[in-house]
DNA sequence: CTTTCTGCAAACGATTTGCAGCAGC
DNA sequence: GCTGCTGCAAATCGTTTGCAGAAAG
């Protein structure tokens, strides 16, 4: 629930001019997504974005979220299992990393660490360059035992 | 190529292991399946194998690595494009991260090194277990462009 | 011979798309 | 009105599965 905290009206207003700046309008139907994305403690799946916003028609959630990751508002996450997540983008909450339980398939937020933040962009940049590579962006998951699952 | 120049029948014998342990044997595609993977600078998708493996046909390598991956010889590696990518387990190879290009999909390895591996496993590890998360492993990923599709 | 593996073709299921109706400007 | 959004239903496509024959032990 960490990011249900978060400036509420702000984000509405960033989503609105991220979208406005690919010609894109903020509809309902988009707004709603976005909040429940928002209140969320992780990625959510499609079947979980339509159980918690009620009355959003499948096809609709689909289309709207590919709109919305065009425009840099949410961002898709693929883990192992069945069904894809998606999340607000990192400029609309704080850069973090996934807990991912091998046992359910859900995904946990994890805010990240200085240090770790640090030593990953030094080394493995570093390293990253060697092989031509310009990175944009890193991911780090921590794949393990939820809490719900362990025992 | 780094990989390919690892003790190859070595790596065969410990397959053929790791298979009798869960009742499978090394069949000759499942060999080929593995000497692919193993020649291979990273994670592939099943398109990939297929070219690289002339004459096998799509449905076994699809079965064969569900067997594999049961045996825990390969790994499936996700990524953003629609394929599935499969790599051969660390037990196999060495902890290595993955560079992924954003524009054409493709995944590198790229060798882990002991500073970071040592401030992830610190620092992350310790949050994670504040989240009552028991983490088995992790999964580092550099986001960026490639050297071919730089400029 | 019995069991497992292979490959073809059909089935599956998450995601995408065509189209008709509705809302926004 | 014209343009874009919604939702239903049909199509798509990577992946899975049923089945009959081939191969291993």
């Amino acid at each position: 629930m960490a990011r249900a905290a978060r400036d509420v009206s702000g984000t509405r207003d960033a989503v609105a001019t991220m979208l406005h700046g690919h010609a894109q309008r903020l509809t309902p139907t988009r707004q709603r997504i976005v909040d429940v994305l928002a209140g969320a403690a992780g990625p959510l799946t499609i079947p979980e974005i339509l159980a918690a916003g009620r009355g959003l028609a499948q096809s609709s959630v689909y289309r709207n979220l590919v709109v919305l990751e065009e425009a840099g508002v949410v961002h898709r996450v693929v883990t192992t299992d069945d069904f894809a997540r998606y999340e607000l983008d990192e400029d609309l909450t704080e850069h973090h990393h996934h807990l991912v339980c091998s046992n359910c398939g859900r995904v946990e937020d994890l805010p990240a660490t200085p240090a770790v933040e640090k030593s990953v962009a030094a080394a493995v940049e570093q390293a990253a360059r060697r092989a031509g590579f310009r990175t944009q962006h890193h991911r780090l998951d921590l794949v393990g035992v939820c809490a719900q699952c362990g025992s």
